[in-house]
DNA sequence: CTGTTAGCGCTTTCAA
DNA sequence: TTGAAAGCGCTAACAG
């Protein structure tokens, strides 16, 4: 061995220069009861002096706890996942562990790998809306590490998941287009291996119901995105577009503006998520609201259970909100 | 001891299935030259058939190398620090370390507490836009770990520094509206912490040389900032209005458009940084755009080379680029 | 309340 | 090319 580690202080050092043994240093880095206020203070003062900083890596291989749990999400260029994450790193915060997190892009297989890889040093792990297949997921659970899920698989699984109601999201916005009037709508579609899509897409049957006709242009999950479907969507002559999310939506407002469409005169435009700029576009985002902090706080919830070993099932979707602002409004007549 | 680790697969137990010692399993592991054909295939199926995973914490331990280096951001809800950041990911990844990002939301106490969490474990530390004192960025440089600062001080420090031209870049925007024919701009300020907005501001002394009277009004670094500080702002009677960000210059353009002032017909609106989020606004914005990948990229760079010992000083400030779009145009006489 | 000591899982000399 | 063995810095029995 004999790494040039030289410089470094450990709790050797401390004990020396304190007069007490490493296991004493030990428990009052710990914070334990069981040593005597005048001990403490020595330790405590030879190790400020020394400047003494415990190593994280040493404690954790003897204690076989990082405190530290893994979070994957899909894409943190969406404000509404660091709104997720943030909730998520509070919680776990105020229980003593640290978030490590990870952006897979969209990219399955990036998602896969970074999963391997914060299994090799976390204690658990939060997938925020996974983009891989159910199979992959399942074989998560038979992890020895606890794990759960975010915005996870449709159907019940081994693993935890908190979701939000993405189905009757959809139908709150669907609803509100039919009793404004509008008839045919086009639904900007998101990710293909997006959950939340397969959701949010399949309640456009349901929207029959109410007297609306949806037809599914494909889009994607970016601002950009919703910008280039737009012209697709507009062929189909809706009277209303809701995108798969606020970026999407906000990609077509956009797109709009350009082709002077106007909103909502011509067309009404409705998103998903209500993410801080939505409310600051011209028009203001019509949109479906969920408590994203909420979410997160939730999933440590989870998580939490799962790590003290306790049953933990996965809670009812969270419910959303529906946010009129003036990006929807009445048809006109056309021709 | 004997903390219930019972299921763990060790190098121990690989080494037994295989045969052979732990160091060989070692040495397997780390792509080590000096084994036996035979053997490593022995090593590799019996650790494969066992389902082996490394402990990186052991690793960590013995190499005394966390492989990861910790990320300090003042604000992730800032599009712009996530591009830099993902430019120091795909960098560091490259060069075979992962990153360990955490967000102060703009609390220089905060900031403070999590550079002492993240040296605990992490080989090196960049700080991205630090909105602490110099004296404690200097102490820093004293720590055994390396460390670099993007967007950092002013001046030249200890630690080496990678940043943007934010003089120039404003410079070009004052310039830009002053060939328009502006006067009088106000310029809404970004947070007090924020060495940019010292910069930022600084330039509107300058801009006196260019013919243009420049007020500062106080704002902050976020969109709600922005649409806060543009009733201040307005009653200065600028013909223009330079935010401190994009962020702050979109809540202005919402701000305007709530009280019927068009841009840029009465008042034109520039921003800085050019977010994604800029170029969809309407009007889409007037900006300057920075290499924000880039930035994260060199900063890497300065971080490898304080790692491997070589000298490292900070390098050029990366040059802004003026991004005209329809935010701006020239005043109108009024009255 | 305190100290001694045996590991946590891995890497890396050192000698064979 | 291989194995034995000594740690990396810390925690937690255990004995006192």
């Amino acid at each position: 061995m004999s790494r040039s580690n030289s410089g470094s202080v450990t709790v050797r050092s401390v004990a020396q220069e304190a007069g007490v043994s490493v296991a004493t240093v030990s428990r009052v880095m710990a914070g334990a009861a069981n040593v005597s206020a005048e001990r403490r203070e020595q330790v405590l003062t030879a190790a400020q002096r020394l400047g003494y900083q415990p190593n994280q890596m040493a404690r954790s291989l003897a204690t076989g706890s990082s405190r530290s749990v893994g979070v994957v999400v899909p894409n943190l260029s969406n404000p509404y996942f660091y709104d997720v994450i943030r909730g998520l790193g509070r919680a776990s915060a105020a229980g003593g562990y640290r978030m490590v997190v990870s952006d897979s892009m969209e990219d399955p297989a990036a998602e896969r790998d970074l999963v391997e890889d914060l299994l090799r040093f976390v204690d658990a792990l939060v997938l925020v809306a996974p983009r891989q297949a159910r199979a992959q997921l399942d074989a998560l659970a038979a992890t020895a590490k606890p794990a759960v899920t975010l915005i996870g698989p449709h159907a019940a699984g081994p693993l935890p998941d908190a979701t939000v109601d993405n189905r009757g999201g959809m139908l709150a916005l669907y609803q509100h287009l039919a009793e404004l009037g509008h008839r045919r709508v086009v639904y900007l579609g998101g990710p293909a291996a997006a959950l939340q899509n397969t959701i949010r897409q399949e309640a456009a049957l349901e929207a029959a119901d109410l007297g609306l006709e949806v037809v599914v242009v494909p889009a994607g999950g970016t601002i950009e995105a919703g910008r280039d479907a737009t012209d697709a969507a507009l062929a189909h002559e809706p009277t209303a577009i809701a995108g798969y999310n606020d970026l999407v939506a906000l990609g077509a407002l956009h797109r709009l503006g350009q082709r002077g469409v106007r909103v909502p005169e011509d067309v009404s435009v409705t998103g998903f998520d209500d993410i801080a700029f939505s409310g600051f576009s011209s028009p203001a985002l019509t949109t479906v609201a969920t408590p994203r902090e909420e979410l997160g706080r939730l999933g440590w919830e989870l998580l939490h259970e799962r790590m003290t070993g306790r049953p933990s099932r996965s809670p009812a979707p969270l419910s959303a909100e529906l946010v009129v602002r003036a990006s929807t409004g009445p048809p006109r007549g056309r021709g």
